[in-house]
This record gives structure tokens, sequence and C-alpha cells, in this order.
DNA sequence: TCCTCCCTGTTC
DNA sequence: GAACAGGGAGGA
């Protein structure tokens, strides 16, 4: 369920509560869920501290200085289930906590007044849980991005993409236009809620060919892509059932689905009920009115 | 380029 | 007790 604004949401709000904190210990409860780095942990735990916490299309990633002050990432996918939490000192890990990170109090430099807290002491626990155990986690060095496929085919950020970029990778394929918006390899973060309601303010039916669109209508298109994504963004992300963001809260964009979730339901806009269908194998829903 | 599968909790 | 949710890998 995470797409764009609800990882971009999960990184702003972890942000302070992890950046500047040693990781002390890491536990993986699920072997799978760690698909890489496993060799690096004696390397850089106990001690690597997370500078950062942020986004790259659907990617949660931590960075880390390791010991030696050499730079790591922790990349997390949280696929549809996927929830990081800080939590106490003393949290225990559930049926469904795939991964645990013990912190210590964050680093003088970062925190006002931080707590005065043993050395090398735990002062939290950060949770990484999937129910669905789709999510994965990896430890990366800067030069295992480069042998990781599914990143070095990822499209670029919608938010900052150029409308004549997006209408030249569009028109150069096959596909319905659907299709494409959830190909990370066109165009990163999208996923089935932002592409049906940009579809339907756009007034373009997701199932078109996106090679017989005119061009000004794609870039109509990309600008409805920003919007949605960006009032999402401003709402914390949309929560239909697991999501949550890194202080627990839930999103409010749900509430301003116009077709997701809505089929058999009237139109916002002319009233007519709104049509469901498959695209890219995905439920897809739409106005047969008002988008051609 | 399209289809199936992975996985488990929730809904019908 | 089956259908459904869905990102992305892998096969057809």
């Amino acid at each position: 369920m995470p797409e764009l604004p609800e990882v971009e949401t999960i990184a702003r709000t972890l942000a302070p509560q992890v950046t500047g904190r040693a990781i002390l210990a890491a536990h993986v409860l699920h072997a799978k869920t760690l698909e890489a780095g496993k060799d690096l942990f004696p390397v850089i735990f106990p001690g690597a501290v997370i500078t950062a916490a942020r986004r790259r299309a659907k990617l949660l990633l931590l960075d880390l200085r390791g010991r030696g002050g050499e730079p790591y990432t922790l990349a997390f996918h949280l696929k549809m289930t996927g929830r990081l939490f800080v939590h106490g000192a003393d949290a225990q890990p559930h049926k469904h906590t795939r991964m645990v990170f013990d912190l210590s109090e964050a680093e003088a430099e970062t925190g006002a007044k931080p707590k005065v807290a043993p050395a090398g002491a735990v002062a939290g626990r950060l949770f990484f849980d999937d129910v669905r155990t789709f999510g994965y986690c990896r430890l990366l060095r800067p030069q295992d991005f480069a042998v990781w496929p599914f990143w070095n085919k990822l499209g670029p950020e919608p938010l900052t993409l150029a409308p004549q970029d997006f209408i030249d990778a569009l028109l150069g394929r096959r596909g319905a236009v659907k299709a494409l918006l959830l190909d990370q390899t066109i165009i990163a973060g999208i996923g089935n809620i932002y592409a049906d309601e940009a579809c339907f303010r756009a007034g373009l039916r997701p199932d078109a060919p996106a090679s017989k669109q005119k061009p000004e209508k794609l870039a109509v298109l990309l600008g409805h892509i920003k919007d949605v994504l960006n009032e999402s963004i401003e709402e914390c992300g949309s929560s239909i059932r697991d999501y949550r963001d890194a202080n627990g809260d839930a999103g409010a964009f749900q509430n301003r689905f116009k077709v997701y979730g809505r089929a058999g339901q009237a139109c916002t806009v002319c009233g007519k009920t709104l049509a469901k269908t498959v695209v890219a194998g995905r439920t897809t829903v739409y106005c047969g009115h008002c988008q051609k």
C-alpha cells in the first residue's frame, strides 16, 4: 500500500526519531526479509550512526555512517504491509516483526540536550513489521547500488519530472497508460491508488493506449500526477487499512479518493456509476463518461 | 508485453 | 472457505 506519498511521509516522520542515533545491534527475525548485506552486519554493528532518512521511488532509505566514517545505506521496500516504528528500549517483537534495530540515544550534536544514558545502552528499538512478508531490507555500500538491478532500472521521480521527458517515455512504448504509470522503470513511485486518481483527474481512461495520446494530454496527466502526489503528501498519505507513518498516525488522503475503491458508486463529477476493470493485473476504477 | 505467483489477514 | 488486496520477479 505505501506508495510515494506514504513512503515520503514515513521518511519525514522517522527522520527526527532516528537521525544521530547509533545502531547497537540488528536482529533478523525473518531470514527472507534481509535480502542483502548480512555479511556487513558484523562490520558496522554496533556503532553505525543513522545520518538521514529519505526516500527514492517507494524505497525508504536510512543512511549510515560506519565506525570508520564510511557510508552505508539501509534500504527498505515496505510493499503492502511494511511498517517502521521506533519503540522504547524494552519493546518486544511480535508475530509480524521481521527485523529489530537496537538504538542508542541521539548523538550530542543532533539533539538539543540528549538524556544521559550509559555508554552503549539501548535507548530505543526500531521495528520493521510486515504482515505479508513481501517487504525487504538491504544493507548496501555505495558500490552495491550499482549492481542492484532494481535500483539501476528505476525511472525518474515524478515530482521533478519534466513534461517532455514524460511524454517521450510514454509515446515510445506500447501498453495502456496506467500500465506504464505502474512501471517503475518509466516513472518511479506511483502505485495503484495514485495511478487511478491521476487518470481520473486527467479525464483519461486508464486502459487507453499510451502511444495514441496527444502530447498535450500527457502533459496534463503529468500535472495531475504531481498534484495528487503533493496533495497526498500534505495529508500524510492514504491509509486504507495497514499504512501508518512512523508516529503511528494514519494519513487522510483516502477521504479525497475520487475513484480508488469506489467502483459501483457515483462519479463525483457526473453522477454516473464508476466502472471497474483490470489493467496490468490490478483492479482499476474509472468513470466511463468523464474519462476518454 | 502480459500473466502468474509470492504471502496472510480480512471480507464476502 | 474462496476471493481479494498488490509490487515486482520471472516465465511464457
